[in-house]
DNA sequence: CATCTTTGTTTTGTCGACAATTTAGACCTC
DNA sequence: GAGGTCTAAATTGTCGACAAAACAAAGATG
């Protein structure tokens, strides 16, 4: 079985650090979205050369959270509505996918690993501590990204999507709950995916990423007229 | 014949030029698939600083066609069965969507458009030419492709995962027949999509490229045991 | 003989300066 | 006052030089 390049690869240079310092300000939102990335001002704020800022820019870009034109400049992305309900499709595909490859070439010992996470988050959420918002929900959805084996998938979901995916979460709030149902999906796939069930696995999955994307669209529409 | 060059900006700085020469060489095998990239020399070869030469590999590195290590340089990608495979079922499941929102989204007249270019294509089979190698089957996917109006899709697979599958099929001389059949199945893609048919669309597409993926890995096993 | 260290070379990473382009505002024309 | 043209400022693009890290070859040590 093919192995993977291990998916954690820590910033070691310079221009690998400012990349991830300006993407974390970006998704939280310290870098307002739609604003104008100058490279003299990036320059002197994280105290680099304007090379490895133009570096981290060019990073940023292929990760979708600037645009960039030539001659003019870079731009944080902007978050709207559409651009959200595009974002969720692609990831509906791609996750899907994810899921289906998963439940071919996952290992028992991974699944078993999943169950385990899984049945903990059970425990807390039985308890009542709402968490469950971010890490519980993301940690599983990336087991299942890696599961898959696939290079391209990975590097584009996780590297790519995912950051604008928690750009939007962070800066228009998503706490909401959803809580218990996403934590029945989540069980649902998880079963599709021991039974060795490829269709079943992708269609939960896929089901799973819908009614998430209709649960935020509906808060949207309704707090933003 | 309608070769349509698409509506994406061309190259304006030096850096695109380079970017879009290397990639031209990458693609077509002037520069040896898993070969080492020497920004030195490349920039010699190219009449430019090593600095643009850099921002030109940055960006194939977004495009999957080279990979780098930090402190230690960029590779060619190297072309293998299991990447072929791993392609595919991105394109797949990345197409398959596209098909699905083009059912959606794609005005009528786009629709008459792609049939009258489908139509085109059918005479010219009738007639015996063998051409279809290509441009043709080429031209349809990107149509659908932008008839999904989802940005982020339409990025990832024309940008991004579509040069990498022109360089497995220069390189591995996928010339093949499956001209008919592959005809017939775009015929039935479109069929549905101008039914606005989403399920059939998205079902159809996912078969034609799973075939085409059949098609092709058949054929790679054969020649290289 | 194998292994580790050292040292010199090559390649990548980073920097500051200059060139080219865009942008903004003053000025002119009608 | 609207519109256009020109100049000046600011910003991005490109370059060559230097710093730091990886690589390879020779020598030292057990």
């Amino acid at each position: 079985m093919a192995n993977i390049t291990l998916p954690f690869d820590q910033p070691v240079t310079s221009a690998d650090k400012t990349f991830v310092a300006l993407r974390k300000d970006i998704v939280e939102g310290n870098l307002a979205a739609g604003s104008k990335l100058s490279e003299a001002d990036l320059s002197t704020k994280y105290s680099v050369s304007r090379a490895v800022v133009r570096e981290a820019i060019n990073r940023l870009e292929s990760s979708h959270l600037v645009e960039r034109k030539a001659n003019v400049g870079a731009r944080v992305a902007t978050l709207t509505i559409e651009g959200l309900i595009e974002l969720y499709q692609v990831r509906e595909s791609l996750e899907g996918m994810a899921a289906r490859l998963a439940a071919k070439n996952m290992t028992n010992d991974e699944i078993d690993d999943l169950k385990a996470l899984l049945s903990s988050h059970f425990d807390k959420v039985k308890d009542g501590q709402s968490y469950y918002q971010e890490a519980g929900d993301v940690d599983f959805h990336y087991r299942i990204i890696l599961g898959s084996k696939n290079k391209h998938l990975i590097n584009m979901l996780i590297n790519g999507i995912y950051h604008l995916v928690r750009m939007y979460r962070v800066q228009l709030g998503m706490a909401g709950p959803r809580v218990t149902t996403a934590f029945d999906e989540h069980k649902h796939v998880l079963q599709a995916i021991s039974n060795r069930d490829e269709e079943l696995a992708e269609l939960l999955m896929r089901r799973h990423i819908l009614y998430s994307k209709n649960n935020i669209e509906q808060k949207l529409v309704s707090m933003q007229p």
